[in-house]
RNA sequence: GCUAAUGUGGCUCAGCAGGUAGAGCAGCUCACUCGUAAUGAGCAGGUCGCCCGUUCGAAUCGGGUCAUUAGCUCCA
């Protein structure tokens, strides 16, 4: 008797060892048809599994992330199959179920055209309607690479050879005529894929290696209900009206001119009002948090890079001026972040344990040198600011600042409405990474990743690790973002770093009069100010919230008789400090009403006969809708309440 | 940097069996002084990203280049 404990808590008995879909079958048909794998103790597994032992159960449908990645894994067997139909000679890498759909990878002379994506499509329903089972099965790895040279599939010969070592059998699929090398676990058979569609056809590298071939890779995504699939495609049309790339130049927030560069844009008035405002109140909140604003030079000689280890490890990062080669001639370089440079107030006099924690911070402009390809929007640029602070600390303050770091980062992200979509990353080195990326040693490096594992633990931060996507110097938290296409980036950055200390020599006088080694936090409050705009655009669809709106009030008067109240009211809301213009053009109500909601504006005045008679105004939120009539006074004292508010 | 697609007035787009450009919106002018998503009329605006080539002739064809977009790689 093998005893089965469910999701529910119940207890479920069989006789004997038999595979889960039997299992599932007993419970219910239509479990059973709308399974796509099932968890043995926690782990996910193939619904073919023989179940033997006592264990937990639980079935996985398509509404579970486990189940989705099933279900777009066989999505994706689908795929190749019929590009395998279609194009007998086209070779396969891999195709997994990724976040929001699956891919595969195809090396094809050329890649696919929508129409031939099309094509691909018809194909795949097919399949899906001869509802082939699929099969697993197993060969030795010799088995298993002689098989797959047979079917000329040299990268998955190239997976598969990696295998041959450990002895273990190599699992593969087969569905109808197309086998595939898979781990699994997969759907029963092809029938329930009855929605899907393919997004796109783009380059991808084989294996992720820039040096490797670079193959074509076909996105796509599937559901069982067909009405799921046209939801989620057309929320993907939504997320991408949002784009700032789009948005933020309709809405004059930024621009780019070829002539002037990649990655260079221009703020508009509007960017740069939003941007001037983020960095005022941030560089206020940092200075109620004990920081001390530094200005530094935007470049610096090669031997200041030589010492903070930029040079080798950042040179090709970096703008460099003059010809690095040339040891005899000086050469600049602009500089791709400021720490080098903040260290050098520390290191300005001899210091004290008494000095610490010394907490700097700069409103910092950064010049990057990304390669032509990164470039987007405001997200991805060559220059750019952030708040950028370096604390020097004693060890046994580390934990406590670490802390206060996280807490200004959160509280800012918090505020201009981004960090409820953040995810937390704990960026780790990997010792292997073939480019010899990574400083120190490896005590250094487990000494500041267990500190961190430490402190992170205590805060109670839930985040994933990523692996080498440490700095070069040290391991990092980093505030993740994603943006309308789903890629994600960092917005928020929080390191240790005890490297750096050492090779600028920098020290200073404990309690007992000896020498130490400070630690260093180097973190962002508010990371890169042009991402955060970007971001902020993409999340409120460029209808920026009161407080950092460019612009706060458009006043419209009825009529040109009406022009002299308007300035007398727009005199005293800017001596309020509010943000405020007067649509003094000859046009309707109408059109003015139409032009301010197109611009997004957060608020607009209506100004006629009834208004001047009672010394009103008629108000209208785009958030809270037609707030009516107020007395002048009212509609200062709300504005000034919801701007201090931060409302958003 | 790599793969692919795209590049026509400020914006959205038409024109592309090669015969030297067209619309709507925006802009400007005039009239209308108007009550919460577009008043009307008129005017002006483009060497079709740039360079080279094919051709009697190129926005339309070919090559190169720059830029943009998505993805890869890299990164805040």
């Amino acid at each position: 008797m093998i005893k089965l404990t469910l999701k529910d808590g119940s207890i479920r008995e069989i006789e004997s060892a038999v595979p889960a879909y039997e299992i599932i079958k007993g419970i219910g048909m239509g479990l059973y048809k709308a399974s796509c794998c099932v968890k043995i103790n926690g782990e996910v597994k193939d619904l073919r599994t023989v179940i033997d032992s006592d264990c937990e159960f639980e079935v996985c449908t398509f509404d579970s992330v486990d189940g989705k990645r099933t279900f777009w894994h066989t999505a994706s067997h689908i795929l190749a199959q019929a590009v395998k139909r279609l194009y007998p000679e086209a070779k396969l890498a891999i195709g997994p179920a990724i976040d929001n759909g699956f891919y595969y990878d195809f090396d094809l002379e050329k890649p696919f055209t929508q129409e031939e994506l099309d094509k691909i499509e018809c194909e795949m329903k097919k399949i899906v309607k001869e509802g082939l089972a699929l099969e697993q099965f197993e060969l030795s790895p010799e088995e298993a690479v002689k098989k797959l040279n047979e079917m000329n599939e040299p990268y998955k010969v190239e997976l598969c050879e990696e295998h041959v070592g450990k002895g273990e059998p190599i699992s593969f699929y087969k569905q109808g005529e197309f086998v595939d090398l898979c781990a699994g676990p997969h759907l029963m058979t092809t029938a329930p894929v009855k929605a899907f569609k393919l997004l796109s056809c783009t380059g991808a590298y084989w294996r992720g290696s820039e040096k490797n071939k670079m193959l074509s890779r076909v996105y796509a995504v599937a559901y069982p209900k067909s009405a799921d699939l046209e939801a989620d495609i057309k929320q993907r049309e939504e997320a991408k009206l949002r784009d700032h790339n789009k948005l933020g130049r309709e809405l004059e927030y930024f621009t780019t001119v070829d002539y002037i560069g990649q990655g260079l844009p221009i703020l508009l008035p509007k960017g740069a009002k939003v941007i001037q405002i983020l960095q005022r109140w941030v560089e206020d909140e940092e200075a109620k948090r004990g920081c001390m604003l530094t200005k530094t030079p935007y470049l610096a000689k090669r031997e200041l890079y030589k010492i903070s280890g930029h040079w080798d490890h950042y040179l090709d990062g970096m703008f460099v001026l003059g010809n690095p080669d040339d040891e005899t001639k000086e050469c600049f370089a602009l500089r791709p972040m400021t720490c080098p440079f903040q260290y050098q107030v520390f290191l300005n006099r001899q210091r004290s344990y008494r000095d610490l924690p010394m907490r700097l911070t700069e409103t910092s402009t950064l010049f990057r040198k990304e390669d032509s390809g990164e470039m987007h929007g405001l997200i991805r640029v060559r220059q750019f600011t952030i708040s950028e602070g370096h604390y020097i600390l004693r060890p046994e303050q580390l934990e406590e600042e670490f802390k206060e770091c996280l807490e200004l980062a959160k509280y800012i992200l918090g505020t201009v409405g981004l960090l409820e979509d953040c995810t937390f990353r704990f960026s780790q080195w990997d010792p292997a990474n073939p480019k010899n990326k990574y400083e120190g040693t490896a005590e250094q490096w487990e000494e500041a990743q267990s500190a961190m594992a430490k402190i992170l633990d205590h805060l109670g931060v839930e985040y994933e690790i990523g692996i080498d996507e440490a700095a070069f110097y040290g391991p990092k938290l980093d505030i993740q973002y994603k943006n309308v296409y789903g890629k994600e980036d960092t917005l928020v950055t929080i390191q240790i770093d005890m490297l750096l200390a050492e090779r600028f020599g920098m020290e200073y006088i404990d309690a007992d009069g000896t020498k130490k080694r400070p630690y260093i936090i180097h973190r962002t409050s508010l990371g890169c100010y042009e991402r955060t705009l970007a971001y902020m655009i993409e999340k409120y669809a460029g209808a920026m919230p009161l407080w950092i709106a460019p612009e706060q009030v458009r006043i419209v008067p009825v009529a040109d008789r009406h022009l002299d109240y308007c300035h007398e009211l727009m005199s005293k809301l800017e001596s309020a400090g509010i943000r405020c213009s007067i649509d003094d053009r000859a046009e309707k109500v109408g059109k003015k009403v139409r032009d301010a909601r197109l611009e997004k504006l957060p608020m607009w005045i209506t100004v006629g006969d009834k208004e001047l008679e009672n010394s009103t105004v008629s108000v209208t939120s785009r958030r809270e809708g037609d707030l009516g009539s107020m007395t002048q006074q009212e509609l200062l004292n709300k504005l000034i309440d919801d701007i201090a508010k931060k409302v958003r």
